[in-house]
DNA sequence: GCCAACGTTGGC
DNA sequence: GCCAACGTTGGC
């Protein structure tokens, strides 16, 4: 199977592309997904290598913020088994872990953040799933074309 | 297995 | 803060 595109979406008051930037090797987990549907893009089909789009969501400006890659694949969310945790979850078994997650390296920070309302004024955007109506998948595929499109306007 | 009620997401 | 859209829960 060919390389695949993706796009996350974080609330930058959870994480920031700042704080991936910051983090140890600019590699972080992406802890925290409780969506079937996207949990099982995570743990299906984000393959190691894959490009990452990264979306800051409930903020000004909503924006595509930079890309990064993915660099470890479908491996147990621990934040699940921690009752502390926001996001512990007790119906999942350590044995058959309910939530995977992925490691992603930021790749680079856009210049130019595309902002959502320019997605949505170009055409060549007008297919990403983030702006077709009642799409609220914090994890979804992109294409090979919006991907070089976004990165040709992030760059530039 | 249906479906109403409820909770969450996320743009505006 | 509002609310549309969608996912999940739980009674039956």
């Amino acid at each position: 199977m060919s390389k695949r595109y993706w796009l996350f979406k974080s609330d930058p008051d959870e994480f920031s592309i700042e704080d991936l930037k910051n983090s140890k090797d600019k590699t972080a987990c992406w802890d925290g997904v409780r969506n079937y549907q996207a949990r099982n893009f995570i743990r299906d089909e984000i393959k190691k290598g894959e490009g990452v789009l990264f979306y800051h969501s409930n903020t000004d400006p909503l924006a595509i913020t930079g890309y990064c890659k993915v660099v470890r694949e479908n491996y147990p969310d621990d934040t699940q088994f921690d009752p502390k945790n926001k996001h512990f979850d007790s119906k999942s078994k350590p044995d058959s872990p309910t939530w995977v997650m992925v490691d992603i390296r930021l790749v680079k920070k856009f210049k130019n953040p595309i902002h959502l309302t320019s997605i949505k004024k170009n055409p060549k955007l007008k297919g990403l799933k983030l702006v077709k109506k009642g799409n609220r998948l914090s994890v979804m595929p992109v294409t090979k074309a919006e991907w070089d499109e976004i990165l040709k306007l992030g760059n530039g």
